[in-house]
RNA sequence: GGGCGAAUAGCUCAGCGGUAGAGCACCUCCCUUACAAGGAGGGGGUCACAGGUUCGAGCCCUGUUUCGCCCA
């Protein structure tokens, strides 16, 4: 016997069962579906974005699984360059201890130390949540066959062009001391000030005003910009200014990046700072001066400045142009300001030697796979965004000045400068057999993360994994990761393996609080799935997390959804309880009423509708079909109908067999969002000796008995109303009352009279089926179905004046509705342009209503004669 | 500046061409031998606004407003 409540804090031992059985090993048999999960960084912990993304991985996978797929789910997790290093630095600061006093071996010690911690930490909390990945396939981005495919893939690009080295102008964050790509840089508006100042002519009188935003870069400029067409400065094009703090002789050049609606439409040149600055002084074959170093402080050609911060710097050189008199306003406004996704500390563009890839030709098959439906984006709308993204692409740098990560895998000779790129450091230059040093920067972490799919497949070998699971079914991530990752996987995907990585790409929203706010750490916002389940059960938050959603929309974390769920797990788990009360035989013959035929319907088209549904990916749709079976059909109606069954001994084997029968089919389909009570409850079945995890999808009935479907909504249909009469006399619950039945259908009336014992229990009532051309019951309370009338005798009971006035008020409802109703048959070309079926639809609907009323009018007379 | 999303019951959200739905909250009744984390019944919505397409529009189109996001 169950207990009464279900209890969560079972979940950690239903898990050992499946790990200990290998539920996770694909079946090996039927069509491969596969997944590569997103791996969580190893930065510390899972939040609740991580447990939405593997609730819906794992929903998919229980699903498939049961239906019969070859599924495979790859787990794993992910360095996170960055992310991992800046932990351990704020840890080891903490013992006064700085990476480079310890050095680069010791402190990737360290850093290993807190993967291992972090990554256990992440294992545990993923089975905590119920993934059930193939756990033999984990991988780490950092692993020794991981680290083969990023050196090969490098090596493989840059012997094809495609990895150039070079000094760029790169942003820079002064903070985590390293390059970061485009994508990581966050724009955001702040105040700011624009800066007037004055630049003299070498020659003759006068000058130049230029506006800039940033004045502690004007020690680097080298030239001044105005654009070609600007008439105010044409004349100055060519002519060359005197640098109002440095003294400085640069040029005024003409461009066209030059916009001469901002500011005074001259700016000032500084390429070794700014990016489009940069470009012009390509363009113009500027010198670069580099005036901001790698740490954010002045560099010795900052002069006077050196070793000031940024903001000093910028107060500073003020205050010099206005003692030079160079300073002719400042002008507040609103500008764009880039920083670092991740510390938040302001980004320093400069130039600086680094590792790129070109986009390019990369992209274009990309952009092509989705364009051909070769990859399909869910939801649809977000397959433009990724496509213009491509379409408009910059080279990506991808060398990292950290010490944790994949080192670049190129050599450079001490002696003569040569440089080798390699799968392994060769033992000395080939040019002049020089000693070699390898490279000292690493890699970007989304390099690896990027030959995800395929590298933890095996590549670059051809293993059997590879040649089945590949390219994988689905990759199921966030969209604010589209760029960072999808499109990159996409990129490498098809250059390295021609094929795309995965088929389906299914982007999910992020998870907000309560009040819709992005969860961060600052607000102090964010819930810990952990303690949700806890609280209430993986099963809990798994629905509360998969029902709430439809996809690419950010859902609210709200704790009702969580409760609806555990509630749910709750009724699964009490419907358990009164079937295996029943000690039902799993082999008696199973009853066949239309009672159970119209189970058997309700079940497989539930079940139709849910493989639809996942097939489409939509969770939340297939949770909701589910939730709904269990809950509202064979909780609601068939159980209740099953107990006055059960207590006769003729029909109680074969009730008790369908019971039985269609809960196992009620667990497969709540199974993959409420993995653990469904398998709880499938242990204490009788006969089980293997694990529903394994197990397969409802098995349809050979046919769909639609006459007893009918038949039995309507009984329900009357079931209902006899309640509301009840309920509308304020009869007391557990008291009877009679109702009588007028049926003008023979063969509906003795079907009734045939199930009398269900309707008396269900509906509390004592049911007499009216003889033919009975008259209508007088004194009596009476509901509306139509072909059926049902009466509440009441003779006593019902104050007429009331009843009366009820009567009325439906009537009045009833010529509302009857008037729209041939409103819209009345419809101008109605007839002739809705299809037949609608048109026999609407017309029903209207015979329905005006009998209806034909009915509310007799009973309106029978209550005058009260 | 360009693009996208959201606006539906008091709250949180489904629905996306054929009579407005769920959960929670609310009201009435019930500890009926699976479940009070429950059961029965009920109230509550001009589906943001204005036009248009259509026999028919939360649903499609155009515009507007408010909120949010992405890109430059």
């Amino acid at each position: 016997m169950l207990d009464a409540r279900y209890d969560p804090r079972r979940e950690s031992e239903i898990y050992r069962l499946w790990e200990e059985a290998g539920a996770y090993v694909p079946s090996g048999e039927g069509e491969p579906r596969s997944i590569a999960m997103p791996p969580p960084n190893v930065t510390g912990v899972l939040h609740i974005g991580h447990a939405l993304d593997n609730s819906m991985q794992d929903a998919l996978m229980r699903y498939w699984r049961l239906a019969g797929y070859d599924a495979l789910w790859v787990p794993g997790t992910d360095h996170a360059g960055i992310a991992t290093q800046v932990k351990v630095e704020e840890e080891i600061a903490k013992e006064g201890l700085d990476r480079r006093t310890i050095g680069r071996e010791a402190f990737l010690e360290r850093v290993y130390a807190y993967k291992e911690r972090s990554q256990n930490t992440i294992l545990s909390q993923l089975r905590a949540l119920g993934a059930l990945p193939d756990w033999r396939h984990e991988r780490f981005t950092l692993d020794e066959g991981l680290s083969r495919a990023v050196r090969t893939a490098f090596v493989r690009l840059y012997e094809e062009g495609l990895i150039y080295r070079g000094d760029y102008l790169v942003n820079w964050c002064p903070s985590c001391r390293t390059a970061i790509s485009d994508i990581e840089v966050e724009y955001a508006e702040r105040e700011g000030a624009l800066y007037h100042l004055h630049y003299p002519l070498v020659e003759g009188e006068g000058g130049l005003e230029v506006a800039t935003t940033r004045p502690e870069t004007v020690l680097g400029d080298t030239a001044v910009a105005v654009h070609p067409d600007d008439a105010r400065y044409r004349g100055l094009v060519g002519k060359l200014l005197r640098h109002p703090l440095t003294g400085r002789e640069i040029p005024v050049v003409a461009d066209e990046a030059a916009d001469p609606e901002f500011g005074t439409g001259a700016v000032k040149v500084t390429p070794a700072h700014d990016p489009t600055d940069f470009e012009i002084g390509r363009r113009h074959g500027l010198s670069s001066i580099k005036v901001i170093g790698e740490d954010g402080r002045m560099t010795a050609e900052a002069g006077a400045f050196v070793g000031l911060t940024r903001e000093e710097a910028r107060s500073k050189v003020t205050e010099a142009l206005e003692a030079e008199g160079a300073l002719r306003e400042i002008e507040p406004i609103r500008h764009n300001v880039g920083s670092c996704e991740r510390c938040g500390t302001l980004i320093e563009p400069l130039v600086s030697r680094q590792w790129f890839v070109r986009m390019r030709p990369l992209a274009e098959p990309a952009a092509q796979a989705a364009r051909d439906g070769r990859l399909q984006i869910w939801p649809e709308r977000l397959q433009k965004v990724y496509t213009d993204w491509l379409d408009n692409i910059r080279d990506w740098c991808v060398s990292r000045q950290l010490w944790w990560g994949h080192r670049i895998p190129a050599w450079h000779c001490v002696r003569c400068g040569e440089m080798v790129v390699a799968m392994e450091g060769p033992d000395a230059c080939p040019h002049c057999g020089g000693a070699l040093r390898q490279d000292d920067d690493v890699l970007d972490t989304w390099f690896s993360s990027a030959l995800w799919p395929f590298s933890t497949l095996g590549w670059p070998d051809r293993t059997p994994d590879f040649d089945r699971y590949y390219p994988t079914t689905a990759l199921v991530t966030g969209y604010d990761i589209l760029f960072f990752w999808v499109a990159r996987m996409v990129m490498t995907g098809m250059h390295f393996t021609g094929e795309v990585p995965f088929r389906h790409v299914v982007l999910h929203g992020l998870v907000r609080d309560a009040k819709g706010r992005k969860m961060s750490k600052s607000l102090g916002n964010g819930v810990d799935p952990m303690e949700i389940i806890r609280q209430h059960g993986a099963d809990a938050l798994r629905f509360g997390l998969l029902t709430g959603t439809t996809p690419g929309q950010d859902i609210r974390m709200n704790p009702e959804r969580v409760l609806e769920g555990r509630n749910f797990a709750n009724k699964l788990w009490n419907a358990a309880r009164f079937v295996l009360a029943q000690e039902p035989d799993p082999a008696a013959a199973p009853a066949d009423d239309d009672i159970d035929r119209w189970l058997l319907v309700r079940r497989d088209e539930a079940a139709q509708a849910m493989q639809e549904a996942f097939e489409h990916f939509e969770l939340g749709e297939a949770g909701r079909i589910a939730y709904e079976f269990v809950w509202g059909t064979y909780c609601d109606w068939y159980l209740e109908l099953a107990k006055p069954r059960l207590a006769d001994p003729r029909q109680a084997p074969g009730v008790g067999r369908v019971l039985i029968d269609v809960l196992r089919d009620a667990l497969r389909m709540v199974h993959p969002f409420q993995p653990f009570v469904t398998e709880a409850i499938w242990q204490e079945l009788p006969g089980t000796t293997s694990l529903l995890a394994t197990d397969r999808w409802v098995q349809a009935a050979m046919e769909r008995d639609h006459g007893a479907l009918a038949r039995v909504d309507r009984f329900t249909e009357a079931v209902r109303v006899a309640r509301n009469l009840r309920a509308e006399l304020g009869i007391r619950q557990g008291q009877q009352a009679p109702i009588v039945v007028r049926a003008e259908d023979p063969a509906e009336a003795r079907w009734l009279d045939g199930h009398k014992g269900l309707f008396d229990r269900l509906a509390q009532a004592e049911l007499r089926i009216a003889s033919p051309g009975e008259a209508a019951p007088r004194g009596a309370l009476s509901g509306r179905l139509a072909g059926l009338e049902l009466y509440l005798p009441a003779a006593g009971l019902v104050d007429p004046a009331a009843e009366i006035a009820r009567v009325q008020e439906e009537l009045r409802q009833l010529a509302d509705e009857i008037e729209r109703q041939e409103g819209r048959l009345g419809r101008p070309h109605f007839r002739e342009r809705a299809p037949e079926a609608v048109v026999r639809q609407e017309e029903e609907r209207l015979r329905d209503l005006a009998d209806r009323r034909a009915r509310a009018e007799r009973r309106a007379q029978a209550l005058g004669e009260l």
